[in-house]
DNA sequence: GTGATTGCAAATCTTTTGCACTAAA
DNA sequence: TTTAGTGCAAAAGATTTGCAATCAC
């Protein structure tokens, strides 16, 4: 294995680097934080009480405006849930979503699967002069037993 | 013609006791302007201006808590574009949009063509124990012109 | 050093809520 | 009359912002 999960901080450092945000402690930080572990989703909050708990305290302002140069660099993407709050997913180009409104839980879903149904899709053309920037799609779900 | 645009006030009257909504003056109020012509996509704060300037003086938190109430009773769904505010369908059953950020415009696309595109959809199961409830689709539009 | 970044607190924005008042049945 | 609904102003939650202090280069 070249490079992958691990070093998180170089893999951190090499990132910001790409995309010319200065590498502070902050940004390296939180950048550790989220692209050393895979894909994941966070809201700014989750995201700020993880980084104290790790030993790094980043103010609450920071963590949002960190979460909103990296997702504006392309570093992550926005899921659009409407829970009230806004999720960041460290998988920047994943438009499509699992969400769980009981538990808050948002999952991936695969790229290739929505991709070959959006394939088939008879999309109306767009409103004149409009073209299409990009699809997202989320699918609810809930527990199986009823009650929801 | 039996019905359908016309005389929206006992429009409202006639969907409000349908669904056992107590028809008092503001939520006919409103729900004239809603219900009376064609699938309407607003905010709080749009339905709000709209009603005053239409003579029927409501408090904002009186439209919020309608749109809700209308909401939970069918009336009206939700459409979840992430703008930080929350839009309303006057089609309650319509989960497939055009959102033009630039202009905070929304579109219904045709039910039947998406229907049928998610049939195609592989989807994924979903994670044990979860089942579907809706599928939820927002095409991101934006003016065919550079800048953007 | 010098300009970018951070932290804090205050500000902003959307939405909800408590409670006295009013209207519908 | 009796209960549901309304308005107002205050509260709550998420996110942004102004500005002095601090850090990266």
């Amino acid at each position: 294995m070249t490079s992958g999960t691990t070093r998180p901080y170089a893999e951190a450092m090499r990132r910001l680097k790409a995309v010319n945000l200065r590498p502070t402690r902050q940004r390296l930080a939180l950048a550790s934080l989220l692209l050393g572990q895979g894909p994941r989703h966070v809201t700014a909050e989750e995201l700020f009480q993880e980084a104290r708990t790790a030993g790094f305290p980043v103010s609450l302002a920071t963590v949002y405006n960190t979460l909103n140069q990296f997702t504006q660099a392309g570093l992550m993407g926005e899921v659009v849930v409407g829970s009230g709050q806004s999720y960041y997913d460290t998988n920047a180009s994943s438009h499509y979503h699992y969400f769980d409104k009981a538990t808050g839980e948002i999952v991936d879903i695969p790229e290739e699967a929505m991709q070959a149904a959006l394939r088939f899709a008879n999309l109306p053309a767009p409103p004149p002069g409009k073209v299409i920037e990009r699809v997202d799609v989320v699918v609810r779900i809930r527990d199986s037993r009823r009650n929801g």
